[in-house]
DNA sequence: TGTACATCAGTGAACGCGCGTTCACTGATGTAC
DNA sequence: TGTACATCAGTGAACGCGCGTTCACTGATGTAC
């Protein structure tokens, strides 16, 4: 059953995509090793081959995923990001959407090593947003996108814990996208 | 062993509050069913006599906690209310701080019951720190209101996400705490 | 290039453990007379 | 008011189950000669 170190690798970043995936859609708890192992193709057997525990995973799926985010957010202009965030569509599709958004609140209560990842992945948000603004106003801009990044996770959390069809649920995206949207404009930006 | 009926109404309320701590705490996930009565001072036997299941006392415990939150800043000024907030003490002190923060991560992935306490308990948060504005400007003042609890609450999870000693913890919450005080200040509030 | 052997990714049974929930039981409370 | 009995909050053992983790084993890959 040996398997080629060149697939043994393509394995098992293919076990923690699948468990990006899985920990933002039913949260840490709500995964088992066994679940995940079943969901990328394998027996559960052989997770304690790639890694140290179902911790470390939760460390590495969520570097993992908060990196693919920044990537892809490289260089887009906030507004549309925020459109883009505070959308129903993200609201509703936890498994792939905001890793910040879906597991925060299980990081909270994890190993450091979770909320390291947490920490570089917000950095890399934030970096990805900037646009190469006069370093005069760095400091500024930076504090804006901190702010719109806490609304934004907000009000996509707010948003999750209403009823599914919940009027208050729409309102809150609404509501804080708007908001979001005039801030951003007054900034000059 | 029986009780009298209002011993075992004072119990079961106990048992609410106790649960409420403890889920703030830890999580759902973190507390059991023996965990949480035996903190409450019984066994866990006697559990089903009160409550259905476990998310039933959750939904419960949510709606309990969210009511006093709300109550203890009934008519509080909304700028005393986020300097506390956004406080490293509140960020540090999550089983008696704000449930929203708390718990809305988990709620997301709970029954429609606990769902619906938080949007109540929303609500009720919202009214709490209404000041009673003249009705024209009540949808700019609501939509403001509700725009400063997803910042609140979005910095709080970061915040808390970050490792314990990161500057970027306390960055976060004290960029978001200046920023919204200036958008009240700025509402002319 | 061919052969012999070590490596190690993946398998699947097994481990102990704690979970949510159920149940027979206790005995003070509450009620009917 | 006093007695007999039903109620039911709380107890603690037990239920089946799924969890994270370990382990002996397999057999193709990678390596040494």
């Amino acid at each position: 059953m040996k398997v080629t170190k060149a697939q043994a690798q393509a394995n098992r970043a293919h076990i923690v995509d699948t468990a990006s995936v899985l920990f933002r859609e039913r949260g840490y708890d709500g995964v088992g090793v066994a679940d995940l192992m079943a969901a990328a193709g394998f027996t559960h057997g052989g997770f304690y081959k790639h890694f140290g525990s179902k911790a470390d995973l939760m460390a590495e799926a969520s570097a993992c995923s908060l990196a693919k985010s920044a990537a892809a957010s490289e260089g887009i202009d906030p507004a549309a990001f925020l459109e883009h965030y505070l959308s129903r569509a993200h609201r509703d599709g936890r498994a792939d959407g905001c890793t910040m958004a879906a597991l925060s609140g299980d990081a909270a209560r994890q190993p450091e090593a979770v909320k390291a990842a947490f920490a570089v992945g917000i950095e890399s948000q934030l970096a990805a947003l900037d646009q190469g603004g006069d370093a005069a106003q760095s400091a500024e801009l930076r504090a804006m996108k901190i702010d719109l990044m806490a609304r934004a996770v907000g009000a996509i959390l707010l948003s999750r814990a209403c009823p599914d069809d919940s009027p208050l649920a729409d309102e809150i995206l609404d509501v804080c996208r708007a908001n979001a949207l005039a801030a951003l404009a007054q900034l000059g930006k």
